[in-house]
DNA sequence: GGGTGTTTTCGCCTGATAGTCGATAACTAG
DNA sequence: CTAGTTATCGACTATCAGGCGAAAACACCC
Protein backbone atom coordinates (compact mmCIF):
# COMPACT_ATOMS: atom_id res chain seq x y z
CA UNK A 1 0.00 0.00 0.00
CA UNK A 2 1.25 3.61 -0.39
CA UNK A 3 1.59 5.03 2.70
CA UNK A 4 0.17 8.07 2.57
CA UNK A 5 2.86 10.55 2.93
CA UNK A 6 2.99 13.52 5.73
CA UNK A 7 2.47 16.63 4.06
CA UNK A 8 -1.06 14.88 1.74
CA UNK A 9 -4.33 16.23 2.84
CA UNK A 10 -5.55 13.16 3.55
CA UNK A 11 -3.86 13.14 6.83
CA UNK A 12 -5.05 17.31 7.61
CA UNK A 13 -6.93 17.18 10.74
CA UNK A 14 -10.90 17.14 9.83
CA UNK A 15 -12.82 19.49 11.73
CA UNK A 16 -16.93 19.45 11.60
CA UNK A 17 -17.80 22.69 9.27
CA UNK A 18 -20.82 24.71 9.31
CA UNK A 19 -22.46 27.16 7.60
CA UNK A 20 -23.92 30.41 9.00
CA UNK A 21 -26.46 32.97 7.34
CA UNK A 22 -27.40 36.66 7.82
CA UNK A 23 -30.16 37.42 6.30
CA UNK A 24 -31.01 41.13 6.05
CA UNK A 25 -33.76 43.00 4.37
CA UNK A 26 -35.53 46.00 6.00
CA UNK A 27 -39.06 45.61 7.31
CA UNK A 28 -40.95 48.38 8.62
CA UNK A 29 -38.42 50.91 7.93
CA UNK A 30 -35.86 49.18 9.69
CA UNK A 31 -32.70 46.75 8.72
CA UNK A 32 -33.17 43.52 10.60
CA UNK A 33 -31.92 39.92 10.59
CA UNK A 34 -32.78 36.35 10.78
CA UNK A 35 -32.86 34.90 13.97
CA UNK A 36 -34.36 31.67 15.36
CA UNK A 37 -34.92 31.24 19.07
CA UNK A 38 -32.33 28.15 20.69
CA UNK A 39 -34.83 25.81 22.35
CA UNK A 40 -31.92 23.59 23.70
CA UNK A 41 -28.64 24.08 25.37
CA UNK A 42 -26.56 25.40 24.91
CA UNK A 43 -26.78 29.17 24.93
CA UNK A 44 -30.51 27.88 25.58
CA UNK A 45 -33.03 30.82 24.16
CA UNK A 46 -31.03 33.09 22.69
CA UNK A 47 -31.10 33.94 19.55
CA UNK A 48 -29.27 31.98 16.46
CA UNK A 49 -28.30 32.48 13.08
CA UNK A 50 -29.70 30.01 10.57
CA UNK A 51 -27.27 27.80 9.48
CA UNK A 52 -25.90 23.97 9.68
CA UNK A 53 -23.51 21.17 8.39
CA UNK A 54 -22.20 20.33 5.16
CA UNK A 55 -23.09 17.01 3.39
CA UNK A 56 -20.66 15.62 1.21
CA UNK A 57 -21.67 16.35 -1.80
CA UNK A 58 -22.56 19.67 -1.31
CA UNK A 59 -20.23 23.29 -1.65
CA UNK A 60 -20.40 25.57 1.04
CA UNK A 61 -22.90 27.95 -0.87
CA UNK A 62 -25.24 24.85 -1.92
CA UNK A 63 -25.46 24.27 1.97
CA UNK A 64 -26.21 27.35 3.24
CA UNK A 65 -29.38 27.38 0.79
CA UNK A 66 -30.16 24.14 1.93
CA UNK A 67 -30.30 25.06 5.07
CA UNK A 68 -31.76 28.45 4.32
CA UNK A 69 -34.56 27.14 2.42
CA UNK A 70 -35.97 25.48 6.07
CA UNK A 71 -36.69 28.84 7.25
CA UNK A 72 -37.46 30.76 4.52
CA UNK A 73 -38.17 30.17 0.24
CA UNK A 74 -34.72 30.04 -0.73
CA UNK A 75 -36.06 31.94 -4.09
CA UNK A 76 -36.80 35.20 -1.59
CA UNK A 77 -33.28 35.74 -1.42
CA UNK A 78 -32.01 37.86 -4.22
CA UNK A 79 -28.15 37.86 -3.14
CA UNK A 80 -25.80 35.38 -1.22
CA UNK A 81 -22.24 35.99 -1.03
CA UNK A 82 -19.45 34.25 1.52
CA UNK A 83 -18.27 36.62 4.25
CA UNK A 84 -15.39 35.21 6.07
CA UNK A 85 -14.49 31.87 7.75
CA UNK A 86 -14.50 31.81 11.93
CA UNK A 87 -12.19 29.38 13.82
CA UNK A 88 -11.82 29.75 17.31
CA UNK A 89 -11.26 26.55 19.28
CA UNK A 90 -13.84 27.20 21.50
CA UNK A 91 -16.72 28.95 19.79
CA UNK A 92 -19.07 25.83 20.16
CA UNK A 93 -18.70 24.22 23.91
CA UNK A 94 -19.94 20.55 22.15
CA UNK A 95 -16.89 20.78 19.40
CA UNK A 96 -14.27 22.49 17.79
CA UNK A 97 -16.58 23.56 14.52
CA UNK A 98 -15.09 25.55 11.65
CA UNK A 99 -17.87 28.39 10.37
CA UNK A 100 -18.32 30.06 7.23
CA UNK A 101 -20.65 32.41 7.03
CA UNK A 102 -22.96 33.69 4.45
CA UNK A 103 -24.98 37.30 3.71
CA UNK A 104 -28.05 37.24 2.60
CA UNK A 105 -30.79 40.13 1.32
CA UNK A 106 -34.47 39.75 1.00
CA UNK A 107 -36.00 42.29 -1.02
CA UNK A 108 -38.27 44.39 1.03
CA UNK A 109 -41.46 44.13 -0.48
CA UNK A 110 -41.16 39.99 -0.24
CA UNK A 111 -43.04 38.44 3.01
CA UNK A 112 -41.70 34.94 3.69
CA UNK A 113 -43.59 32.63 5.54
CA UNK A 114 -41.54 32.09 8.74
CA UNK A 115 -41.48 29.11 10.94
CA UNK A 116 -42.78 30.33 14.87
CA UNK A 117 -39.24 30.24 15.92
CA UNK A 118 -37.93 32.91 13.75
CA UNK A 119 -38.00 36.53 13.69
CA UNK A 120 -36.86 39.68 11.41
CA UNK A 121 -34.53 41.33 14.46
CA UNK A 122 -33.63 45.25 13.82
CA UNK A 123 -30.27 45.35 13.65
CA UNK A 124 -29.91 48.56 16.01
CA UNK A 125 -31.56 46.15 18.77
CA UNK A 126 -30.59 42.92 18.88
CA UNK A 127 -31.60 40.63 21.55
CA UNK A 128 -28.64 38.60 22.99
CA UNK A 129 -27.22 36.40 20.09
CA UNK A 130 -25.71 32.71 20.87
CA UNK A 131 -22.12 31.37 20.19
CA UNK A 132 -19.98 34.00 18.00
CA UNK A 133 -22.84 35.04 15.73
CA UNK A 134 -22.66 38.66 16.15
CA UNK A 135 -19.49 38.98 14.60
CA UNK A 136 -21.27 37.48 11.63
CA UNK A 137 -23.82 39.99 11.85
CA UNK A 138 -21.58 43.21 12.35
CA UNK A 139 -19.37 41.73 9.66
CA UNK A 140 -22.51 41.18 7.34
CA UNK A 141 -23.95 44.89 8.26
CA UNK A 142 -20.91 46.73 7.67
CA UNK A 143 -20.42 44.79 3.91
CA UNK A 144 -23.89 45.65 3.22
CA UNK A 145 -23.07 49.30 4.22
CA UNK A 146 -19.90 49.44 2.11
CA UNK A 147 -21.17 47.95 -0.86
CA UNK A 148 -24.51 50.51 -1.34
CA UNK A 149 -21.81 52.87 -2.27
CA UNK A 150 -19.88 51.34 -4.74
CA UNK A 151 -21.74 48.16 -6.19
CA UNK A 152 -25.50 48.06 -7.33
CA UNK A 153 -26.31 45.81 -4.64
CA UNK A 154 -29.34 47.62 -3.33
CA UNK A 155 -31.05 45.73 -6.18
CA UNK A 156 -30.95 42.80 -3.72
CA UNK A 157 -33.13 45.06 -1.08
CA UNK A 158 -35.59 46.93 -3.22
CA UNK A 159 -38.93 45.48 -5.18
CA UNK A 160 -38.44 45.11 -8.85
CA UNK A 161 -40.13 48.56 -9.13
CA UNK A 162 -39.81 51.23 -6.85
CA UNK A 163 -39.94 55.08 -6.80
CA UNK A 164 -37.17 57.31 -5.42
CA UNK A 165 -38.84 57.81 -2.10
CA UNK A 166 -39.33 54.29 -1.56
CA UNK A 167 -35.64 54.07 -2.86
CA UNK A 168 -34.17 56.93 -0.23
CA UNK A 169 -35.92 55.12 2.88
CA UNK A 170 -34.81 51.80 2.19
CA UNK A 171 -31.50 52.78 1.28
CA UNK A 172 -31.69 55.53 4.48
CA UNK A 173 -32.85 52.16 6.74
CA UNK A 174 -29.99 50.15 5.69
CA UNK A 175 -27.35 52.97 6.41
CA UNK A 176 -28.69 54.37 9.30
CA UNK A 177 -28.64 57.94 7.96
CA UNK A 178 -30.69 59.71 6.32
CA UNK A 179 -29.99 61.01 2.21
CA UNK A 180 -31.55 63.54 0.18
CA UNK A 181 -33.40 62.11 -2.49
CA UNK A 182 -31.76 65.01 -5.30
CA UNK A 183 -28.23 63.25 -4.93
CA UNK A 184 -29.24 60.22 -4.44
CA UNK A 185 -31.02 60.22 -8.00
CA UNK A 186 -28.38 61.77 -9.81
CA UNK A 187 -25.32 59.20 -8.27
CA UNK A 188 -27.25 56.23 -9.13
CA UNK A 189 -28.42 57.44 -12.27
CA UNK A 190 -24.85 58.47 -14.07
CA UNK A 191 -23.72 55.35 -12.30
CA UNK A 192 -25.92 53.56 -14.61
CA UNK A 193 -27.22 51.77 -11.53
CA UNK A 194 -30.96 52.62 -11.63
CA UNK A 195 -32.95 54.17 -14.96
CA UNK A 196 -36.90 55.39 -15.10
CA UNK A 197 -39.34 53.58 -16.68
CA UNK A 198 -42.32 54.70 -18.54
CA UNK A 199 -44.40 54.44 -15.41
CA UNK A 200 -45.72 56.34 -12.65
CA UNK A 201 -46.57 55.43 -9.29
CA UNK A 202 -50.08 56.83 -8.33
CA UNK A 203 -50.07 59.59 -5.57
CA UNK A 204 -50.80 58.56 -1.77
CA UNK A 205 -54.25 59.40 0.20
CA UNK A 206 -52.79 63.15 0.21
CA UNK A 207 -52.16 63.91 -3.42
CA UNK A 208 -49.01 64.84 -4.87
CA UNK A 209 -47.59 64.60 -8.16
CA UNK A 210 -46.79 60.96 -9.16
CA UNK A 211 -43.86 59.77 -8.95
CA UNK A 212 -41.39 58.10 -11.40
CA UNK A 213 -41.00 54.39 -11.54
CA UNK A 214 -37.36 53.22 -11.24
CA UNK A 215 -35.98 50.13 -11.35
CA UNK A 216 -32.56 48.66 -11.64
CA UNK A 217 -30.66 48.10 -14.48
CA UNK A 218 -28.45 44.83 -13.25
CA UNK A 219 -29.68 42.40 -10.72
CA UNK A 220 -26.26 40.67 -10.41
CA UNK A 221 -23.40 42.48 -8.45
CA UNK A 222 -21.79 44.78 -10.35
CA UNK A 223 -19.15 47.05 -8.98
CA UNK A 224 -19.41 50.79 -10.12
CA UNK A 225 -16.15 52.47 -10.93
CA UNK A 226 -15.02 51.75 -7.25
CA UNK A 227 -12.95 54.52 -6.20
CA UNK A 228 -12.16 57.81 -7.67
CA UNK A 229 -8.69 57.78 -6.74
CA UNK A 230 -5.75 56.34 -8.01
CA UNK A 231 -7.18 56.08 -11.04
CA UNK A 232 -5.33 54.84 -14.44
CA UNK A 233 -4.54 57.80 -16.95
CA UNK A 234 -7.09 58.47 -19.67
CA UNK B 1 -25.39 8.46 27.63
CA UNK B 2 -27.01 10.91 26.27
CA UNK B 3 -27.43 10.95 22.08
CA UNK B 4 -26.52 13.04 20.20
CA UNK B 5 -29.19 15.26 18.89
CA UNK B 6 -29.66 15.47 15.11
CA UNK B 7 -28.38 19.05 14.60
CA UNK B 8 -25.83 18.77 16.77
CA UNK B 9 -22.43 19.98 15.59
CA UNK B 10 -21.08 17.36 16.92
CA UNK B 11 -22.55 15.18 14.46
CA UNK B 12 -21.84 17.75 11.12
CA UNK B 13 -19.68 15.89 8.47
CA UNK B 14 -16.04 16.47 9.05
CA UNK B 15 -13.48 17.79 6.26
CA UNK B 16 -9.65 17.79 5.93
CA UNK B 17 -9.01 21.45 5.92
CA UNK B 18 -6.15 23.61 4.87
CA UNK B 19 -4.75 27.10 4.57
CA UNK B 20 -2.93 28.43 1.40
CA UNK B 21 -1.21 31.93 1.26
CA UNK B 22 -1.32 34.28 -1.26
CA UNK B 23 2.20 36.29 -0.20
CA UNK B 24 2.51 39.63 -2.57
CA UNK B 25 5.28 41.59 -2.79
CA UNK B 26 6.71 44.17 -5.68
CA UNK B 27 10.44 42.71 -6.59
CA UNK B 28 12.21 44.30 -9.59
CA UNK B 29 9.34 46.80 -10.12
CA UNK B 30 6.71 43.90 -10.65
CA UNK B 31 4.07 42.48 -8.56
CA UNK B 32 5.30 38.99 -7.53
CA UNK B 33 3.57 36.03 -6.04
CA UNK B 34 5.50 33.30 -3.80
CA UNK B 35 5.02 30.09 -5.45
CA UNK B 36 7.13 26.35 -5.00
CA UNK B 37 7.44 23.71 -7.55
CA UNK B 38 5.48 20.69 -6.84
CA UNK B 39 7.42 17.76 -6.55
CA UNK B 40 4.90 14.80 -6.27
CA UNK B 41 1.93 13.94 -7.89
CA UNK B 42 -1.02 15.61 -8.53
CA UNK B 43 -0.20 18.51 -10.32
CA UNK B 44 3.60 17.37 -10.67
CA UNK B 45 6.01 20.27 -11.70
CA UNK B 46 3.13 23.03 -11.41
CA UNK B 47 3.37 25.52 -9.12
CA UNK B 48 1.50 26.12 -5.78
CA UNK B 49 0.82 28.25 -3.04
CA UNK B 50 2.27 27.71 0.56
CA UNK B 51 -0.38 26.08 2.77
CA UNK B 52 -0.87 22.75 5.13
CA UNK B 53 -3.56 21.42 7.46
CA UNK B 54 -4.82 22.95 10.75
CA UNK B 55 -3.81 21.71 13.93
CA UNK B 56 -6.69 21.17 16.67
CA UNK B 57 -5.19 23.68 19.20
CA UNK B 58 -4.38 26.35 16.22
CA UNK B 59 -6.74 28.77 14.60
CA UNK B 60 -6.63 29.27 10.77
CA UNK B 61 -4.40 32.24 11.10
CA UNK B 62 -2.05 30.96 13.19
CA UNK B 63 -1.76 28.08 11.35
CA UNK B 64 -1.11 29.97 7.94
CA UNK B 65 1.44 31.95 9.64
CA UNK B 66 3.30 28.72 11.04
CA UNK B 67 2.98 26.99 7.30
CA UNK B 68 4.31 30.10 6.38
CA UNK B 69 6.79 29.94 8.19
CA UNK B 70 8.70 27.31 6.59
CA UNK B 71 8.42 29.34 3.12
CA UNK B 72 9.68 33.11 4.89
CA UNK B 73 10.64 34.66 7.46
CA UNK B 74 7.30 35.04 8.88
CA UNK B 75 8.27 39.01 10.57
CA UNK B 76 8.56 39.83 7.19
CA UNK B 77 4.73 39.59 6.27
CA UNK B 78 3.65 42.94 7.27
CA UNK B 79 0.13 42.08 6.80
CA UNK B 80 -2.15 39.09 6.54
CA UNK B 81 -5.84 38.73 5.62
CA UNK B 82 -8.22 36.16 5.20
CA UNK B 83 -9.71 35.86 1.82
CA UNK B 84 -12.02 33.01 0.91
CA UNK B 85 -12.70 29.21 1.72
CA UNK B 86 -13.52 27.62 -1.57
CA UNK B 87 -15.13 23.76 -1.37
CA UNK B 88 -15.34 22.60 -4.90
CA UNK B 89 -15.82 19.10 -4.11
CA UNK B 90 -12.65 17.89 -6.32
CA UNK B 91 -10.99 20.75 -5.63
CA UNK B 92 -7.96 17.81 -4.63
CA UNK B 93 -8.09 14.10 -6.31
CA UNK B 94 -6.70 12.84 -3.48
CA UNK B 95 -10.02 14.15 -0.62
CA UNK B 96 -12.74 16.31 -0.38
CA UNK B 97 -10.81 19.10 1.29
CA UNK B 98 -11.35 22.84 2.31
CA UNK B 99 -9.43 25.33 1.55
CA UNK B 100 -9.56 28.98 3.47
CA UNK B 101 -6.40 31.31 1.39
CA UNK B 102 -5.13 34.68 3.42
CA UNK B 103 -3.75 37.71 1.65
CA UNK B 104 0.09 38.12 2.78
CA UNK B 105 2.08 40.95 1.57
CA UNK B 106 5.66 41.65 1.92
CA UNK B 107 7.92 44.80 1.71
CA UNK B 108 9.55 45.33 -1.29
CA UNK B 109 13.30 46.02 0.61
CA UNK B 110 13.14 42.85 2.59
CA UNK B 111 14.62 39.45 0.84
CA UNK B 112 13.57 36.43 3.04
CA UNK B 113 15.67 33.57 2.24
CA UNK B 114 13.51 31.04 0.01
CA UNK B 115 13.95 26.97 0.15
CA UNK B 116 15.01 25.90 -3.32
CA UNK B 117 11.73 25.02 -4.49
CA UNK B 118 10.18 28.32 -4.18
CA UNK B 119 10.28 31.53 -5.96
CA UNK B 120 8.55 34.62 -6.78
CA UNK B 121 6.74 34.91 -10.28
CA UNK B 122 5.36 37.84 -11.42
CA UNK B 123 1.87 38.21 -11.54
CA UNK B 124 1.46 39.00 -15.25
CA UNK B 125 3.31 36.49 -16.06
CA UNK B 126 2.56 32.73 -14.33
CA UNK B 127 3.30 29.79 -15.03
CA UNK B 128 0.59 26.54 -14.78
CA UNK B 129 -0.58 26.50 -11.56
CA UNK B 130 -1.87 23.75 -9.21
CA UNK B 131 -5.38 23.08 -8.03
CA UNK B 132 -7.50 25.85 -8.09
CA UNK B 133 -4.63 27.99 -6.64
CA UNK B 134 -5.49 30.20 -9.41
CA UNK B 135 -8.64 31.85 -8.36
CA UNK B 136 -6.89 32.74 -4.58
CA UNK B 137 -4.15 34.51 -6.88
CA UNK B 138 -6.89 36.33 -8.66
CA UNK B 139 -8.97 37.44 -5.30
CA UNK B 140 -5.42 38.20 -4.13
CA UNK B 141 -4.29 40.91 -6.74
CA UNK B 142 -7.84 42.14 -7.01
CA UNK B 143 -8.09 42.63 -2.96
CA UNK B 144 -5.01 44.45 -2.61
CA UNK B 145 -5.76 46.74 -5.77
CA UNK B 146 -8.81 47.68 -4.31
CA UNK B 147 -7.25 48.66 -0.95
CA UNK B 148 -4.69 49.95 -2.21
CA UNK B 149 -7.14 53.26 -3.16
CA UNK B 150 -9.21 53.29 0.25
CA UNK B 151 -6.61 51.86 2.73
CA UNK B 152 -3.25 52.60 3.87
CA UNK B 153 -2.55 49.36 3.13
CA UNK B 154 0.42 49.79 0.58
CA UNK B 155 2.29 50.59 4.70
CA UNK B 156 2.71 46.13 3.85
CA UNK B 157 4.84 47.14 0.31
CA UNK B 158 6.82 50.14 0.77
CA UNK B 159 9.92 50.12 3.25
CA UNK B 160 9.89 52.28 6.23
CA UNK B 161 10.91 54.90 4.44
CA UNK B 162 10.94 56.22 1.32
CA UNK B 163 10.74 59.08 -1.50
CA UNK B 164 7.81 59.81 -3.55
CA UNK B 165 9.22 58.38 -6.96
CA UNK B 166 9.61 55.16 -5.08
CA UNK B 167 6.20 55.03 -3.87
CA UNK B 168 4.86 55.91 -6.87
CA UNK B 169 7.36 53.14 -9.08
CA UNK B 170 5.58 50.68 -6.32
CA UNK B 171 2.04 51.93 -6.52
CA UNK B 172 2.36 51.53 -10.24
CA UNK B 173 3.67 47.87 -9.98
CA UNK B 174 1.31 46.65 -7.98
CA UNK B 175 -1.83 48.26 -9.71
CA UNK B 176 -0.36 47.77 -12.79
CA UNK B 177 -0.46 51.04 -14.21
CA UNK B 178 1.54 54.32 -14.62
CA UNK B 179 0.52 57.39 -12.06
CA UNK B 180 1.45 60.97 -11.14
CA UNK B 181 3.40 62.01 -8.64
CA UNK B 182 1.82 64.68 -7.71
CA UNK B 183 -1.47 63.73 -7.26
CA UNK B 184 -0.58 60.23 -5.39
CA UNK B 185 1.24 62.67 -2.70
CA UNK B 186 -1.56 65.03 -2.41
CA UNK B 187 -3.92 62.30 -1.95
CA UNK B 188 -2.21 60.19 0.14
CA UNK B 189 -1.27 63.19 2.31
CA UNK B 190 -4.40 65.02 3.30
CA UNK B 191 -5.78 61.52 4.08
CA UNK B 192 -2.88 61.14 6.68
CA UNK B 193 -1.86 58.08 4.88
CA UNK B 194 2.19 59.14 4.58
CA UNK B 195 3.62 62.30 6.03
CA UNK B 196 6.81 63.67 5.34
CA UNK B 197 10.19 63.58 7.50
CA UNK B 198 13.01 66.02 8.19
CA UNK B 199 15.60 63.87 6.67
CA UNK B 200 16.05 63.96 2.53
CA UNK B 201 17.11 61.00 0.75
CA UNK B 202 20.59 61.60 -1.12
CA UNK B 203 20.65 61.67 -4.76
CA UNK B 204 21.17 59.19 -7.15
CA UNK B 205 24.14 58.59 -9.76
CA UNK B 206 23.06 61.32 -11.80
CA UNK B 207 21.89 63.81 -9.66
CA UNK B 208 18.90 66.20 -9.36
CA UNK B 209 17.55 67.06 -6.01
CA UNK B 210 16.86 64.90 -2.92
CA UNK B 211 13.59 63.75 -2.42
CA UNK B 212 12.20 64.44 1.17
CA UNK B 213 11.49 60.93 2.95
CA UNK B 214 8.18 59.78 3.71
CA UNK B 215 6.67 57.40 6.23
CA UNK B 216 3.24 55.89 6.48
CA UNK B 217 1.73 57.35 9.56
CA UNK B 218 0.08 54.18 10.52
CA UNK B 219 1.12 50.17 10.11
CA UNK B 220 -2.07 48.65 10.79
CA UNK B 221 -4.68 48.80 8.33
CA UNK B 222 -6.64 51.64 8.82
CA UNK B 223 -9.83 52.59 5.94
CA UNK B 224 -9.63 55.91 4.97
CA UNK B 225 -13.19 58.07 4.75
CA UNK B 226 -14.48 55.12 2.28
CA UNK B 227 -16.48 56.21 -0.20
CA UNK B 228 -17.30 59.93 -1.58
CA UNK B 229 -20.73 59.11 -2.18
CA UNK B 230 -23.98 58.53 0.10
CA UNK B 231 -22.00 60.16 3.23
CA UNK B 232 -24.33 61.11 5.91
CA UNK B 233 -25.44 64.69 6.06
CA UNK B 234 -23.09 67.04 7.97
C1' DG C 1 -63.28 75.19 -12.09
C1' DG C 2 -60.16 77.55 -9.09
C1' DG C 3 -57.62 77.57 -4.81
C1' DT C 4 -54.88 74.86 -1.37
C1' DG C 5 -51.89 71.39 0.16
C1' DT C 6 -48.70 67.69 -0.92
C1' DT C 7 -45.16 65.34 -3.23
C1' DT C 8 -41.92 64.93 -6.87
C1' DT C 9 -38.56 66.70 -9.95
C1' DC C 10 -35.58 69.88 -12.03
C1' DG C 11 -32.11 73.55 -12.31
C1' DC C 12 -28.64 76.06 -10.18
C1' DC C 13 -25.22 76.81 -6.82
C1' DT C 14 -21.37 75.44 -3.76
C1' DG C 15 -17.47 72.86 -2.11
C1' DA C 16 -14.26 69.17 -2.26
C1' DT C 17 -11.13 66.50 -4.67
C1' DA C 18 -8.82 64.08 -8.65
C1' DG C 19 -5.81 64.88 -12.32
C1' DT C 20 -2.60 67.66 -15.39
C1' DC C 21 0.88 70.82 -16.63
C1' DG C 22 4.43 74.02 -16.34
C1' DA C 23 7.58 76.69 -13.50
C1' DT C 24 10.87 76.59 -9.95
C1' DA C 25 14.00 74.47 -6.56
C1' DA C 26 17.98 71.79 -5.46
C1' DC C 27 21.22 68.88 -6.42
C1' DT C 28 25.61 66.46 -9.55
C1' DA C 29 28.96 66.37 -13.08
C1' DG C 30 32.02 68.62 -15.89
C1' DC D 1 29.67 78.63 -13.83
C1' DT D 2 26.79 75.88 -16.95
C1' DA D 3 24.21 72.08 -18.40
C1' DG D 4 21.62 68.16 -17.08
C1' DT D 5 18.58 65.76 -13.79
C1' DT D 6 15.21 65.06 -10.43
C1' DA D 7 11.88 66.74 -7.04
C1' DT D 8 8.43 69.86 -5.57
C1' DC D 9 5.10 73.35 -5.70
C1' DG D 10 1.38 76.28 -7.50
C1' DA D 11 -2.18 77.05 -10.68
C1' DC D 12 -5.65 75.44 -13.52
C1' DT D 13 -9.39 72.26 -15.10
C1' DA D 14 -12.83 68.77 -14.74
C1' DT D 15 -15.81 65.98 -12.23
C1' DC D 16 -18.79 64.90 -8.80
C1' DA D 17 -21.19 65.04 -4.27
C1' DG D 18 -24.39 67.53 -1.73
C1' DG D 19 -27.95 71.16 -0.82
C1' DC D 20 -31.69 74.40 -1.71
C1' DG D 21 -35.47 76.46 -3.76
C1' DA D 22 -38.55 76.91 -7.60
C1' DA D 23 -41.61 74.72 -10.56
C1' DA D 24 -44.34 70.68 -11.98
C1' DA D 25 -48.10 67.55 -11.30
C1' DC D 26 -51.26 65.52 -8.85
C1' DA D 27 -55.66 65.12 -4.99
C1' DC D 28 -58.98 67.28 -2.41
C1' DC D 29 -62.27 70.76 -1.12
C1' DC D 30 -65.21 74.32 -1.86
Amino acid sequence: MPAAKKGDPVNFPSYPHEVLAVVLSVRNGRLCVLLWKRARSPHRGRWALPGGGVEPVERLREAITGHLATKVDVRDVAHLEQLATHSAIDRDPRARVLATGYLGLVPSDVRPELPSDTLWHPIDDLPRTAFDHRYFIDAAVGRLRAKLSYTNIGFALAPLEFTIAELRDLFGAALGYELGATNLTRVLTRRHVIEPTERRASPGQSGGRPATVYTFVARELTVTDPFAVLRPPR
